[in-house]
DNA sequence: CGCGAGCTTGACGTTGTTCAACTAGAGTGG
DNA sequence: CCACTCTAGTTGAACAACGTCAAGCTCGCG
C-alpha cells in the first residue's frame, strides 16, 4: 500500500454520503470493521443462497446483480460506484438474496453485517440514510420490471442504452465492456435478436457501435424508442 | 360506530406487529396523528405521480399496487391485510411511487407521514422493522420479476394460483374476486390465452374453477408447473 | 496461416397476441 | 314472465414477435 496514512472511513474521499451522517467516534467504529477487496472482471462477490457476513460497499468498477433460475439468470439491475450491496440481507435472515458478479476490475469496503447493523439502531438518521438507498433501488427495480414485461426488444434495448448512459458512466459516449451475451441477459432477449436490433439503431443513425465504443447520436430517438416500446 | 372505546393504537388488534416496538406513548402520539378509511371495490387508494400525505395500513381487504404505463398496468404486487403501502415514499420525495386500487371492500389506518417518519428517528427499533417490511416487498417484488420474465404462460398462472393460495388466502380454496380480466393483467397475458391455460389445468385435474371459487386440487403438480415454466 | 471466440445473418419454428364469432348468465324493462 | 341487452368468458384462425438452429464472417492470437 503505497499511502502511508492507513486508510479508514474517516478519511476516506469515496465513502458514501450515508457516512456523512455518523460522528467521527461511528466512523472509527465501522472503520475497525471494514475491509477493503479488490476483484478482477468476472470474478462472484456475492453468492445467492449463501451467509451474508457483510454489507458491501463498491467503491470502483461495475456490477451485475442477479437472480439465478436454471440455467437462465435474471439481471435485477447493474450497480455503478457508489452503491451498497447486500442491504436487503440486513433485515431479515442474514442471507444473500442475489448474487453479483463484477463486469470489471472492481474494488470494495466490506463492513461486518452485525456492526453495520449496530450502527443503524444508534444512529436513526444513518439509518434513514441507509433505508433511502434501499428504497432508489425497489423504485429503480420497478421501473425495470415495466420494461422487461412491458416493451418488445427495441424498447428494451433502448432503456439499457440509457442507463448505461445517463445512469452508469454519465456521457453519450462510453466503453462497451459488456460482451453481446452479458448484453443480452440484462436486456432478456437472444443474441441473435439483440444482433438485429442493434443494426438497426446502427442504420438508423441513432447510435454507432463501432469497435470498443458506443456513442449515442440521436438522444431525442433514442428516447422515443424507449417510449414507444 | 358501535364501539364506545374511541378506536386508537393502543388498544387496536390488528395494527402491525412493528407497533410492538413502540411505547405506549409513542402509540398515543401517532394514534392521533390517524385516520381510519373504508374503501369500496375498485376504489383508488393512491396514485402513481401525486403527492404522498400518509403512509397507509391495510387493516381488511385486497389491493392491487400497480405502475402505470400507457394504457396497459404493470401489477408489481398483490396485498393482503397486514401490509403498509406507500413505504417507498418515506424516503425521498414524499411522492406515490405507484397506484393502489381495491379489488374489494376494505379498510385503512392512514398515518400522516411526517408523524410516521419522525417515530423513525425516534425509535430505532420500530425503523428496523419498518425496514424490514419494505425489504419484505423488494425480495417478493424480485421473485416475481423472476416469474415475469423467465416463465411461459403456465408457469405465471400457477405462481399467482400459489400467491393467492399460499400468501393471500392461506388456503386450497379460494374466492375468486378478480376477473379474467384482473387475472390477465396480473399475469401479464391476454385474457384469451389465459382462459386457455385455465382450461388446461382443469383438465388435466390440477384446480378447479366452478362459479365463484377456486380449489387447487393437485398442489404438487401446481408447484412443478411453476418450475418448469 | 489456421484456429477459435464473438458476432452477424438468414430460414424456420414456437409462443402468445389479436381479431372475430359465439355462448352463458345477469340485469332491465315492458 | 319473457324478450332484450350487456358483460364476462370461451374458442378458433390468422398473425406477429421472438427464439432457435445453422452457416458464415471477422479479428485477434498462437
Amino acid at each position: 500500500m503505497a499511502n502511508l496514512l492507513k486508510p479508514d472511513c474517516i478519511n476516506c474521499l469515496c465513502k458514501s454520503s450515508c457516512f456523512h451522517e455518523l460522528s467521527d467516534e461511528e466512523l472509527e467504529f465501522i472503520s475497525k470493521r471494514r475491509v477493503e477487496v479488490t476483484y478482477k472482471n468476472k470474478e462472484t462477490i456475492c453468492k445467492q443462497g449463501a451467509f451474508a457476513p457483510h454489507i458491501m460497499y463498491l467503491k470502483e468498477g461495475l456490477v451485475k446483480v442477479y437472480l439465478e433460475h436454471q440455467d437462465r439468470n435474471l439481471i435485477l439491475c447493474l450497480e455503478p460506484p457508489g452503491t451498497f450491496l447486500g442491504l436487503e440481507s440486513l433485515a431479515q435472515d442474514k442471507i444473500f438474496h442475489y448474487s453479483c458478479v463484477t463486469y470489471k476490475h472492481s474494488s470494495f469496503c466490506l463492513f461486518e453485517i452485525d456492526a453495520f447493523k449496530e450502527l443503524m439502531e444508534r444512529n436513526a438518521k444513518f439509518a434513514t440514510r441507509i433505508y433511502g438507498e434501499l428504497n432508489e433501488r425497489i423504485v429503480r427495480v420497478y421501473d425495470r420490471m415495466l420494461t422487461l414485461t412491458q416493451k418488445q426488444v427495441h424498447g428494451r434495448v433502448a432503456d439499457i442504452l440509457r442507463c448505461l448512459s445517463e445512469r452508469i458512466y454519465k456521457s453519450n459516449e462510453f466503453p462497451m465492456t459488456l460482451t453481446r451475451k452479458d448484453f443480452s441477459e440484462i436486456t432478456v432477449m437472444s443474441v441473435e435478436t439483440l444482433s438485429r436490433v442493434f443494426k438497426e439503431l446502427k442504420d438508423e443513425g441513432i447510435v454507432e457501435l463501432e469497435g470498443k465504443t458506443v456513442r449515442i447520436l440521436d438522444v431525442d430517438k433514442l428516447h422515443q424508442i424507449s417510449r414507444t416500446s
